[in-house]
DNA sequence: ATTAACTCAGACAATGATGTCCGATATAGA
DNA sequence: TCTATATCGGACATCATTGTCTGAGTTAAT
């Protein structure tokens, strides 16, 4: 179903042939499909979808973590490449946030289910560490936003990278589960995320 | 650790002994602080924090899952019955809402856990009904905060929902791992959320 | 065309968890 | 004190899953 090669592979130890090569994506590809309907899948559901024997899947992937951790860091640099390729650098702060969003959040309805999964799974600390080729993206445009004034300078960056993503995250989830129509979702997390983001209205009763 | 006995309990069909009563709640304590250590916890490991052998738990719960589901719940309710009691039907709004995200925060850190744990295991529905208690709080005193212009009218209510539950997370999250102290937490939180569901400044360049 | 890399099919041991059952013992409550 | 209710301690069958291995067939690359 899924599909996606723009990654820039880091060029593994030994050359791999084109076979393997199909063999290994179409295992990311299933095991990301298959945790995205149950969480707990075993490796026999994963090869099965990929239509590849289980034994397969341990030529490549040394253990079940390993290939947990490979899904993981392949959805998290598709991403990251996703908010790359939106530019985070140009122009205005505020737009450059809503292009950097917009391209963001559709990429991440893909990699939905491993949230859980990963929240599961990894420590806190170790969960963060893996979602820092995404940070990376957002944080001099936060940064050079709180300089310009755009946004509001009372709080870290890392307060506002983290609201971010769980508005983003939020929407997905709220538009995944139906409970707002896609188009609407997209419009809410923009303004939401700037709303939270920009500085506090003065004005006060 | 944990130690908590505020929440009506529902009265179950027989009347057990105090003697039952009190493994119960050790069960469900111990349930609570393991699977916050490890979300995979086994009966045995919660068995052994709550003093008590394997079998005893399964003369309560009848299945793992009975028991988690217990704990759910039993969560749900104690962090309800903290907002009701922060009294959201009162005053201005903006406060009301101040002092039921307050009291919510504090509480919820306690069962900061549950949410991979759920997330992981209830499909997105499931956990939805579940929070319900909690939501229905929540949402009269953001319908007020609407009709009376405090918050922005233009997204749906579920969607304000959506996205206080998803701050207060963040920051119960984000004090947990120690990025951000915890009074500064708090009033990120606050003011955040503030910001996040009033309406937009209509100013703009 | 030859070779090295890869996949298949299936069997295998090891592990660890769940849920059940038992007889013996303790204890709350009347 | 008496009895129903609980817990204990441990054994038990069941089950699913992981990870390994092997030998025979395929396929990609040079």
């Amino acid at each position: 179903m899924t599909k996606k090669r723009t990654t820039a592979e880091a060029p593994a130890r030994k050359r791999r042939r084109a076979d393997a090569e199909r063999s290994v994506a179409a295992v990311l590809d299933a095991a990301l499909d298959a945790l995205a309907s149950d969480p707990d899948s075993s490796m026999s559901e994963i090869a099965r979808r990929a239509g590849v024997v289980r034994a397969t899947i341990y030529v490549h992937f040394p253990t079940r973590e390993a290939l947990l951790d490979a899904v993981m860091e392949r959805s998290v640099a598709d991403v990251a490449e996703a908010m790359r390729g939106a530019e985070p650098q140009r122009g205005e702060p505020v737009e450059a946030l809503e292009r950097v969003l917009r391209a963001t959040w559709r990429e991440l309805a893909r990699f939905h289910a491993l949230l859980a999964i990963n929240t599961a799974r990894l420590s806190a600390e170790e969960l963060r560490r893996r979602h820092v080729p995404m940070l990376d993206q957002l944080q001099p445009l936060v940064k050079r936003g709180q300089k310009q004034g755009a946004f509001r300078n009372d709080l870290p960056v890392a307060w506002h990278l983290a609201v971010i993503r769980a508005i983003v995250h939020t929407a997905s989830h709220e538009s995944q589960g139906g409970r707002i129509p896609e188009s609407e979702a997209e419009a809410a997390m923009l303004s939401t995320a700037l709303s939270a983001i920009s500085p506090p209205q003065p004005r006060n009763s």
